[in-house]
DNA sequence: CAACATATAGCGATATATCGCAGAACCTTT
DNA sequence: AAAGGTTCTGCGATATATCGCTATATGTTG
């Protein structure tokens, strides 16, 4: 499935859009900079995107930020697919005639065509694609959770604690980054 | 100075936007979801970044984009004003007649009238707003540093652990956090 | 059938813009 | 002068869109 059209080609042309890209420094802390959103996160399989969109707006209209809101909901935040995927997709389904756009204030909001109808009925008994991700090793939740609620701690040390605080914290976190590497080295 | 004008009350209009924002879930890890970004880091003082922008927009033309990351690099990523900062700042200066968009491309750059270099040479004697959060408590430097390694681990483990390992790593981690919460406790 | 080459989907980063909320600064009153 | 309320600024979240890199999956060849 799925592996027929491309029409145009999409982004295929370079166009030489002369921006220098520099982007090198990158700030000391890390955390929210380079993805430690979530690690579980697999990346999802080649067409995934489409065909979950495409069983969300059957069930509801949606517009894309919402699409990757829904699908990141579902799939137990495991799945958060990009922006850069989904509003690509919901381009490509457009052209195709699949879903149309309407407008709405500041929105986009998407529905099926009914092309897009029929093309989730051929789909319809395979399972839905948030839910193969979803159905991960539930021991990862726990070690989640547990680095959650450690970093809740980080920040409150970070943000309420004195400087004699920090220092002891300092060490704390030390100790256990060794101990974490220590765990990594045993194979 | 800076504290006159608001010709307009810019978007002091609520407009009705019937918009639901619902917003309840919330991925169960967070981290890169609410703001733990920089712990370290202070809320602006007021005008900050009016001057700052000016300020920066004196040395070479820039994007909204390229002044959030210059800003952030300048100030050793302790202040990185958002997105929801600066481009209404830009559109307010450029309101004021103080600076200038040119479309070039995809990106707007902005850069100083002489109304605007005038301004940047009334504030020329004070130092840069940068410098001033830039220059802050120092034993925040090592808390940082050792959470960010820290938070390296954990990723590391997260992403390419086995399930004893991860298992292992979680009591580490859930220790860690209990020794936190003791340091906190102690006034 | 395995190793390699190729195509392409997904993603992070880049880029811009607006809204509602939280909090700091300011002003007024007691 | 302290207490209180008001105002306005800065910020996170919301929302959309594109580019180039990477990893995956498919197809081809030995």
């Amino acid at each position: 499935m799925h592996g027929s059209h491309n029409d145009d080609g999409r982004c295929r042309n370079p166009h030489a859009h002369g921006a220098p890209h520099g982007h090198a420094h990158t700030f000391p802390f890390g955390m929210a900079a380079h993805g430690f959103g979530a690690f579980g996160a697999q990346r999802a399989r080649r067409g995934d995107i489409r065909d979950a969109v495409l069983r969300l707006l059957s069930e509801q209209p949606m517009h894309g930020y919402q699409i990757i809101q829904e699908l990141s909901a579902r799939s137990g935040g495991t799945w958060s697919p990009s922006a850069g995927s989904v509003y690509p997709t919901l381009q490509l389904l457009a052209d195709e005639g699949l879903i149309i756009a309407e407008e709405t204030g500041g929105k986009k909001v998407f529905s099926l065509t009914e092309a897009g109808v029929a093309a989730v009925a051929a789909t319809a008994d395979q399972p839905a694609p948030w839910a193969e991700v979803a159905a991960g090793d539930p021991s990862i939740a726990g070690y989640r959770e547990a680095a959650g609620k450690l970093m809740h701690a980080v920040f409150q040390l970070g943000k309420n604690g004195s400087a004699d605080q920090r220092a002891a914290a300092t060490e704390v976190l030390a100790d256990a980054r060794k101990k974490l590497y220590a765990i990594l080295a045993e194979d």
